[in-house]
DNA sequence: GTGAAAGCGCTAACAC
DNA sequence: GTGTTAGCGCTTTCAC
């Protein structure tokens, strides 16, 4: 005799009363529901989850697929959709495709199918890979890309770029680096860095300033890379007087790269992040702040609603504020020659 | 009809046959597996996980929880996790039980009863939710922890500060603080603090050294609480001359407190971590490495082994080294009155 | 409001 | 090496 019979057998009902009264679903009085979970509470009884996903199809789990875990945007971001969705009593079925391979063999296998009711993708899908997802026949979810028949949430990367540099500009800086990455180099990972360095441009051209090649460094969205990043630019005939940093990260690498050449921020050298890192409340670190639980949220939000209800149009894209937090990394550019004034911050 | 039968009709094979050349099961003629596999390919035929683990008893999937994703340890350790489980055909379902309630929650329900073969717990369970976990007649694992009846890995805490202390007092420092988190007052969390803590006194103890409750500060295991924590022991009548730290991101928060205090690292104060953190690098911090990936391919295998084979005692607990990593935060204490050089490393 | 019974899609005896 | 068949533990018609 199974756990849901014994139940049944011991309140003297079928088990289908029992199967209803566990699931909230109506059809039983709230005398007999509530004596059936409460015996199930003695009896330690829990439906089996396979079981009923075998029987109604729904797995009660959604699946998140992502290219990182121990980066803090990717951490943040999964810790905010599993509070969500857990809330809505959904598990989380996690997929880290790291490596080139791992990931070919995810969109080839797609070992979510029929495991997982929805699925959040934390990368950039090339079109094979969108036409892959696209046969699961289950919401997907993308963060930061908008594709055609995806449900997507993220911030305005071209926007909040533009308002970073311009926050620059409205210091008197004309002469203002980028520390991104790829540009045009490294395969298509996410779209962020191309957004944003158009924001950049938009901003540079909105002030008429030209373009220089040689003040965008690829700062491969790592404090270290964005260390080495800032000392390429300082080694260069002409300095910035000004850095977008296009993460915190980065911004940090950056930060340290100017004081160890002996230069101040921001008397020398100011320079703005985007995120607002935990650490760039610590450091002073002007940036443009995203808030990613709100971006979880969002994000479990439409998809929760799709579950719900697949037939209603859920708006295909949700668009999350940034805003500009100015702390001691961003000052006035220098009218008068440049020292080298130690400053501490 | 349903994907299986199709299969199997198509091949003019039964349906015991598709499933025994999917699932790999021997009985099965080579010829006709390559067939199946071939044209299930085609069919995009992949079988159910819920039908399977409804009549096996095994679902292939491995429970987490942690009780944060977001931070370097949790992070890097479930991405270790992650992947060796991958690797061996497992899926990973995720719990973040961040809050108390969230936390009890989880214990009193166990929402992974049934749900998965073996659970991997990333928090100290206390008696009560140890003996809950006993209940699900899983392999649980611990890392961090030894308790009866559990898989456990981990480093040894006590000799790994013991280490990092000695290696202060050999360098003549006798004035060594030591930045952590607890100290019998918050609700034991972890198990590393107190082992850590222990081991510290051990060192001090064999070098004749006298504990001074002063030098014992609260860093919260991060770098905020850490350059907080710093701020204190700067503002003690007598400071230290060296510093050992239970986690790299406090060390980095004292390094950057003693900075901003005009004080030099090693010239004025000496500072060891543990983890090698990605950013010790940078910063040129002293440190006792570990390794994650090691400890969740470890964790990942005895796992493992247990599954194929419940009846074999696996090992309890899986000891994994630590090292001494020599970089630029520690030198020979000062024997000559104290100045305060400016040094940037 | 409740029960009986037919599946959900697979696996594992057991036959051959 | 392969087929037949009885479940695995639920949910959900359809009766009552």
């Amino acid at each position: 005799m199974t756990k849901i019979q014994e139940v049944a057998a011991a309140l003297g009902v079928s088990v289908a009363t029992v199967s209803r009264a566990m699931s909230g679903k109506p059809g039983v009085s709230d005398a007999v529901r509530a004596r059936v979970r409460l015996l199930a509470d003695e009896l330690n009884y829990l439906p089996s989850r396979s079981a009923s996903a075998l029987a109604t199809g729904r797995t009660l789990t959604i699946g998140v697929v992502t290219p990182y875990i121990a980066r803090w945007y990717f951490g943040h971001l999964i810790s905010a959709i599993e509070s969500s969705f857990t809330a809505a009593g959904y598990d989380l079925l996690l997929y880290n495709v790291s490596s080139e391979n791992a990931r070919s063999r995810f969109f080839q296998t797609l070992p979510v199918r029929k495991r997982v009711d929805a699925l959040v993708v934390l990368l950039l899908p090339d079109d094979n890979e969108a036409a892959a997802l696209r046969t699961l026949g289950i919401p997907v979810a993308t963060v930061g890309s908008q594709q055609e028949g995806f449900i997507s949430v993220g911030i305005d990367d071209v926007r909040t770029a533009e308002v970073a540099v311009q926050h620059l500009i409205n210091l008197g800086h004309r002469r203002i680096a980028m520390i991104g990455e790829g540009f045009g180099v490294v395969p298509l990972q996410f779209v962020a860095p191309v957004d944003r360095q158009i924001g950049y441009y938009n901003a540079l051209r909105a002030a008429d300033i030209d373009v220089n090649p040689e003040l965008e460094q690829n700062g491969e969205f790592t404090m270290q890379g964005g260390e080495e990043a800032m000392n390429r630019l300082l080694a260069a005939r002409e300095r910035p007087t000004a850095v977008f940093a296009q993460s915190d990260e980065m911004a940090i690498g950056a930060l340290r790269s100017i004081r160890r050449h002996g230069l101040s921020v921001p008397g020398d050298i100011s320079i703005i992040g985007i995120d607002d890192h935990e650490m760039s409340g610590m450091v002073g670190l002007t940036t443009m702040a995203q808030s990613l639980p709100a971006m979880g949220s969002s994000l479990a939000q439409a998809i929760l609603e799709h579950l719900e209800n697949p037939a209603a149009e859920v708006s295909p894209h949700t668009e999350l504020p940034t805003r500009l937090v100015v702390r001691e990394t961003t000052g006035s550019v220098r009218t008068f020659a440049t020292g080298s004034l130690q400053e501490d911050s």
